[in-house]
DNA sequence: CCTACCGATCGGTAGG
DNA sequence: CCTACCGATCGGTAGG
């Protein structure tokens, strides 16, 4: 078994596991380094700060669920189609990259103002695909057009968001 | 101005505002004592330890959500009576009491292994008290018979937890 | 990536 | 409730 040196990725990585399972201020740098068969010191030969790592791990979260809206908003088809692929890209995301999902979700108040604010300028993008979605398929006929775009999207939001409390440990 | 002596609740009341706020590992004793006006250590003298005061923040919920779950289930009428009971009780306490419940959803995973037991065995009874509630429902003809109650009761705690998610400043 | 270390802050205590 | 303090741990740096 020869021991290889870590990658800035395997960095981040690491952190987005601790940071999701114990909070960016339960996770200490020499826990990371444990984590990842090295000490505290040493990681700052991969990242600049810890506050670094956090801002690394949320981004990649936001660029996830960017990605994913930006996909489904460019599908063909119906309102309804559309939809769909918000959903199913959304659980794609979450189940595939769990850690990330959730400190992005719950972590991305430690920020400093000025990520955090970036952060939720690209939740409240994300919301407004989804919104926007429904109010095409009220308009398209895909949808009841007793809904309300805004609610609906909330409610949606919402279910999909509680993806990530079930897979908790113990949950 | 009379500054007068804090009692017990009024530090626990000021660390469900901080752990709510800045999450348990990032609210240290110091900076509770200045929410207070007083030094960190000062508030040795009201409480045994921090994680004490976790305890006793994650269980002021669990009983809130317990009570307004025994409290609709005990309602006279339909199913669907004792449901509107349980949306509105979780309404209530979620409205009322923000940086407990807050503290309670999220925080409570900081606890130690025994009472963070206790905790998913007090959520585990309260989605129960939805299911069952549903369950009738469908048997008394309130809800729809092809509805499935432990899905339906997920959903509707999704959606009732992103309340706490919505009470965040900037959202 | 480690050794050796820094000042700052942490939770907590003794004594008044 | 404060003063004065404790050992432990924190994020981070210099130098190799």
């Amino acid at each position: 078994m020869v021991s290889i040196r870590k990658t800035h990725s395997d960095v981040v990585d690491a952190a987005g596991r601790l940071f999701a399972e114990r909070g960016y201020h339960g996770t200490s740098m020499r826990a990371l380094g444990k984590e990842l068969g090295l000490l505290g010191s040493s990681l700052y030969s991969h990242v600049d700060s810890k506050q670094d790592l956090l801002v690394e791990v949320v981004e990649e979260g936001a660029r996830l669920f960017e990605t994913s809206a930006e996909d489904a908003r460019t599908t063909q088809g119906t309102a309804r189609d559309r939809l769909a692929a918000l959903v199913t890209g959304h659980v794609t995301v979450v189940l595939d990259h769990v850690d990330v999902a959730r400190t992005f979700l719950n972590e991305a108040r430690m920020l400093d103002a000025e990520h955090r604010d970036r952060v939720l300028d690209a939740r409240d993008h994300y919301e407004r695909v989804f919104r926007s979605v429904l109010a095409d398929g009220v308009r398209d006929g895909s949808f009841r057009s007793d809904i309300d775009p805004k609610t609906a999207s909330i409610y949606i939001l919402s279910v999909l968001n509680a993806l990530e409390r079930m897979t908790r440990p113990g949950h």
